[in-house]
DNA sequence: GAGTTTGAAACT
DNA sequence: CAGTTTCAAACTC
């Protein structure tokens, strides 16, 4: 089982690090070990080189990461020691790293298969919830990782405070490492610190040093982060995917047969729920990796080795959806009951019993999700999965036991459906989250009215933010027709789809059908809405107000209704009509085609018109009350809105009634959208339709790049930039965005997403 | 909630 | 490429 390496790192760091043997070691290391400052580099020069990685593909990242994470949750397990002496640890845990550094890649991974075997369940969820809380922390942005995750973290830790000592080792681990960088870390030394004293401190201290975040706890971690990062920085994304998936392939089988094992052997369900809850957290906390997979732990197991043709690429995703569900499950029980959470927990963990419907989907739905959607679809699928996410985990939280049960293979779906990295998005989906995690804890409180309540707000949030949902009856959610398969994301469970095939279940089909169109039309999956560089106008520039600045992609076509009804793609991208459009008689609010822009007195009047016509059209439906205008504004991030890893900012609602689907543009108002429109200024932003969040999608401006990076978030925000989104703004083939001269910044862009852009082949 | 309108997507 | 059909969202009642 394990290698003799792994026996020694396994060994309490406290003694290895006295140890004269360990002195030797490292004196023989041609490496030498750097504590802390040196951990914290190669963190720091981790996130920085996954962001390319993130770029090309959100799977690979996520997978690499997920590795990562898994590696130190495992140490964690055989070492119940650390807990005690974090720091003594963690000098030790980067002593042996240095050791490691030594090790080839290869034999990491084949460690890692023996270490997997031994090792137990939380690697997948946990990876996948590291890496995507990686990103959201990393994001920097305050905002979105830290309350929500205070708060997510606190109701966990008070959930597993009991149990975990016993059941969650790996997040003891976990926080005793230090990690702050990756969710996992985070969850881990917030839950334990608030069993000892208080998880949200420590947290938000983490946060905001997020730059060192990441440590490894066991020397294993190490090498594995170094393998990872190794490979992936040298041999470039293919090799690190390609790795990814061998990996998680077979660790993945293994860790999830562990994991199965693991938890029906630890009774504690709490422990299970811990983990779960972390994942929940994440999401919750918007980190959501993508793929938060609602169930991911009791079902991934079995799902991905069904599923799995790449078991790897989703398997974090997926984990996490599972986990996410059922913490979320698990914190409303856990408010409930213990016992409530004892249920989830061994559902999770039999995820073959009950759970087995909720597994199949989830598993797929992850893995296809991310599969399927690897190129522009994936961003798609990120967005809408974080929104989804936000959505869903109220969902869980509202829907709590009984309906949880029901619901969860919806939720699982659901949850597939977010991409972790949407979370760093934006102030919507931090909103919704927050709301998610509010209704949580009002749930937990108890009442049904709390219920309700909350579930309103999920729904109010969640929806509007990110959930898409369709009603599709006859193109059997295949065809772009079906908004949910449009944008990458699998059908979930709100969906009143009739003969779906969206899902999981069906991820072969979904994923031909998905190339077949895009080899008919590259970028059928790409935003609709193009924000051309130039067009960028600072806030408050006139320019802004014109409506060069965003473009549909293709333009709209409309005859009747004036482009001032979200009939219309562009109004409802909130975008002007360009030249590309074909509308008759346009009106649109945003900018008409003829002169798009209106300008001057003459452009105030029609505006005025037009507000006035759009008010008593989608105003009144939307309630004005959510007005946009700040949202509108835009940053150079938000032309990065598909970034999962953005930070959300305000998060942004447009006035689309509560009613109508929130138009996943949500998200773009998140993150990136803010810019469209706030570059725009319609003058009217109260009437800016929520665009769709797919659609907004933009490159982002070379200018605005070194926001990205610098902003709130730090490395992250580097990430988020690569983000899913922006890669599906980059189309391989740029001629779409090539047509108008104004968008030739826009092009650079793309070109230099490009090389991020994600394959279409899944596995690539 | 059912029916209508609308325009994108798909098909020919 | 244009015209037609299909489809599902948006909208209305």
């Amino acid at each position: 089982m394990d290698t003799p390496n792994r026996n020694q790192i396994t060994t309490p760091l406290s003694q290895f690090e006295d140890s004269p043997v360990f002195n030797y070691i490292n004196s023989l290391s041609p490496i030498k070990t750097v504590k802390s400052t040196r951990i914290s580099h190669t963190l720091n020069s981790f996130s920085f080189a996954t962001l390319p990685s993130i770029f090309t593909s959100p799977h690979v990242s996520s997978l690499k990461e997920t590795r990562f994470l898994r590696r130190h949750q495992f140490s964690d397990p055989s070492k119940p020691e650390f807990s005690s002496d974090n720091e003594n640890k963690r000098s030790a845990i980067e002593r042996v790293m240095d050791v490691a550094h030594n090790i080839d890649e290869q034999q990491y991974f084949e460690r890692r298969s023996s270490i997997d075997e031994a090792e137990p369940i939380y690697e997948c969820s946990e990876l996948a919830v590291e890496v995507s809380r990686t990103l959201i922390y990393d994001c920097g942005s305050p905002v979105c990782s830290a309350t929500p995750c205070n708060e997510i973290e606190s109701k966990y830790v008070s959930e597993f405070a009991g149990t975990s000592s016993s059941g969650l080792p790996s997040a003891q681990e976990a926080s005793e490492t230090g990690f702050l960088g990756n969710g996992v870390q985070l969850e881990g030394i917030s839950m334990t610190e608030n069993n000892t004293e208080g998880a949200g401190r420590d947290w938000e201290s983490m946060i905001s040093g997020a730059a060192g975040l990441l440590v490894f706890d066991s020397p294993d971690e190490g090498e594995a982060f170094k393998g990872l990062f190794r490979k992936p920085l040298d041999s470039g994304t293919r090799l690190r995917t390609s790795l990814m998936s061998e990996f998680t392939h077979d660790e993945s089988t293994q860790s999830l047969d562990q994991v199965g094992l693991e938890h029906r052997e630890s009774e504690n369900p709490c422990s299970q729920v811990g983990e779960e809850g972390r994942l929940n957290v994440m999401e919750a906390t918007g980190d959501i990796p993508a793929s938060s997979c609602p169930h991911s732990h009791v079902p991934e197991p079995s799902e991905q080795i069904d599923n799995e043709p790449n078991p790897n690429l989703h398997r974090g995703i997926r984990r996490r959806c599972l986990v996410f569900e059922i913490g979320g499950a698990c914190n409303k029980h856990l408010g409930d009951s213990s016992s409530s959470c004892s249920s989830f927990l061994s559902q999770s963990d039999v995820n073959i019993e009950s759970n087995v419907k909720q597994l199949v989907p989830i598993k797929t739905g992850t893995e296809s999700s991310r599969r399927i959607l690897p190129g522009i679809g994936l961003h798609l699928n990120a967005l809408a999965r974080t929104s989804k996410n936000y959505s869903i985990s109220s969902h869980e939280v509202l829907t709590t036991d009984q309906e949880y049960l029901d619901k969860s293979p919806a939720v699982t779906s659901m949850e597939m459906r977010i991409i972790p990295y949407e979370n760093g998005g934006q102030g919507i989906e931090d909103t919704s989250q927050a709301s998610g995690y509010i209704a949580n804890e009002e749930f937990n409180q108890n009442s049904p009215k709390k219920k309700r309540h909350v579930q309103r707000k999920l729904e109010t949030a969640g929806e509007s933010e990110g959930c898409k949902r369709c009603n599709c009856k006859k193109s059997k959610c295949l065809k772009l027709y079906c908004e949910c398969f449009a944008a990458g994301v699998y059908c979930v469970e709100p969906c009143s789809c009739i003969d779906c095939f969206n899902k999981p279940v069906h991820e072969d089909t979904v994923l031909s059908t998905r190339k077949q169109i895009e080899s008919r039309n590259p970028l059928a999956f790409a935003p609709k809405v193009i924000r051309s560089s130039d067009s960028v106008p600072e806030v408050g520039d006139e320019s802004s107000k014109t409506p060069a600045s965003a473009r549909h992609k293709r333009g709209c076509n409309c005859k009747k209704s004036g482009c001032l009804k979200k009939y219309c793609e562009c109004f409802q991208g909130g975008v002007g009509c360009s030249v590309n459009c074909r509308c008759e008689g346009c009106k649109n609010a945003f900018g008409r085609k003829d002169g798009s822009a209106l300008i001057g007195a003459e452009a105030e009047l029609e505006e005025e018109e037009e507000t006035e016509i759009y008010e008593k059209t989608v105003v009144n439906k939307s309630l004005q009350k959510n007005v946009i205008q700040n949202s509108v504004e835009q940053n150079p991030d938000s032309a990065l809105p598909a970034t999962p890893l953005r930070c959300v900012r305000e998060s942004v609602r447009l006035p689309f009634s509560s009613k109508t689907k929130p138009p996943r543009s949500s998200f773009l108002s998140i993150g990136s959208s803010s810019s469209f429109y706030g570059s725009q200024k319609f003058g009217k932003p109260n009437f800016l339709p929520q665009p769709k969040f797919e659609k907004r999608i933009q490159a982002v401006p070379e200018d605005e790049m070194p926001e990205l990076l610098q902003g709130n978030c730090s490395p992250i925000s580097g990430i988020k930039s690569a983000s899913p989104n922006s890669k599906r703004v980059s189309p391989p083939h740029c001629s779409d965005f090539g047509v108008s001269p104004g968008r030739r910044s826009s092009r650079k862009l793309i070109l230099r997403s490009i090389p991020s852009f994600p394959s279409l082949n899944p596995k690539d």
